[in-house]
DNA sequence: TTGCGCATCAAACGTATGTTTTAAACATTC
DNA sequence: GAATGTTTAAAACATACGTTTGATGCGCAA
């Protein structure tokens, strides 16, 4: 599948589609039209709907994941550093990176945010085992540092705050845009993901740090 | 719609079955032949697919607003009295409220977590209209209590604090299973969602009372 | 110009969906 | 025992889906 106007136009109109209605809910038929291409365009270039999805993906993860380990290389971060990065270097530093992303549209990034969002709770089989075996190296470098600066935290604690917090992200981004259209009470709203990151990160680096619980007592 | 063996068949499958694929990838031939009873049954008790689904949740959303509810006047909070709970107080109660919601199986308590967490990111708008019509007393309430506890944060601020709260409960909740899989590496899990509330609570805690960002400079 | 490879197109394929219909059995109540 | 409301059964409905096909057009190298 070489590099075509015609992939591109697909790739747009699908992640838009995909964000607004879900992966099941949004046909090759809606995707094609809205693209303005022929129906067979979709399995001539892609093979299948499946595989579209996750080139969809592909799309905004592979920049992505670059963007944070050149953040990470920059600042000499990684697994035996001298200086260790502290819990809110790294928050910071990976939220930036996804609002760096670069995208075709303003709203590129809430997009792709609610993408996530999607794919982590619609049980959609096929994209959590390409996105694991893909990403897996960028994601865990995250829990190393994340327990290399949490150290009184017991493992299974640790892991569930991890879950909390990726929660936190992964839900308030899938829904970032209605929401917003809620908090404004107007229907053109604009959204400014990185204002609501600016929220996000203390709140997220209070509930990591918080007292563990076994240690209350 | 009375109570019948065949509407309470019919819910009991259509709840594993929703949690387990979600909406749309359940299909109502599915469901029929899960509970044994004939296809056209759902449409001749609940009308349509998407009644069935708003049933569903009604089944647990009023025991659990009830509860809810109980909970606050057994304490004799409410919007006028004179000693106003703690934020630890209602997180508390809440939760607690969550896990006492009746239901039929063992892990009828994740099940309808999963539930809710579909609800929100699944984009199924017939649901969320359904919800926010039916139980936004319940869910007011909660706003009320967390505005009173946190006089110090901004309005907006806020808001996006209790997004980000709910998709923490959300998220987690709505993967508790597979979570739970992948921390106990077996597949023969036994899932404690009391366990997970127990962490739960701490980290939304901190999370909720963190230093506002306005606040810093 | 001829031939080849790729892209596009309309059309059809087979399958699955939610819903409706008809009929017959069953239970419960007055 | 007639009447009413439930349930089953089997079939068909119209529609939508993802995918495949075969013809057509296009550009480019031989």
């Amino acid at each position: 599948m070489a590099h075509s106007e015609t992939v591109d136009r697909i790739l747009d109109a699908a992640e838009i589609l995909f964000a607004e209605k879900g992966f099941s809910e949004t046909s090759l038929r809606m995707i094609t039209s809205k693209a303005k291409v022929n129906l067979a365009a979709v399995n001539y270039h892609f093979g299948s709907k499946n595989a579209l999805i996750q080139a969809v993906f592909s799309r905004f993860l592979g920049p992505l994941s670059r963007l944070m380990e050149q953040g990470l290389k920059e600042k000499g971060w990684d697994e035996d550093c001298d200086k260790a990065p502290t819990l809110e270097d790294i928050l910071r530093l990976y939220t930036r990176s996804l609002l760096r992303i670069p995208t075709n549209h303003d709203n590129g990034v809430s997009i792709f945010m609610r993408l996530m969002g999607l794919a982590y709770t619609q049980s959609q089989g096929h994209l959590r085992r390409y996105l694991e075996q893909e990403y897996s190296r960028t994601f865990r470098l995250f829990m190393y540092f994340v327990k290399q600066s949490t150290p009184e935290l017991s493992t299974e604690e640790r892991f569930w705050r991890i879950q909390f917090t990726m929660g936190s992200v992964a839900f308030t981004m899938s829904s970032i845009q209605p929401l917003t259209e809620i908090l404004e009470d107007s229907a053109d709203a604009k959204v400014d993901p990185e204002a609501v990151v600016n929220y996000l990160v203390p709140y997220l680096l209070a509930g990591l740090q918080a007292a563990s619980v076994n240690s209350k007592m």
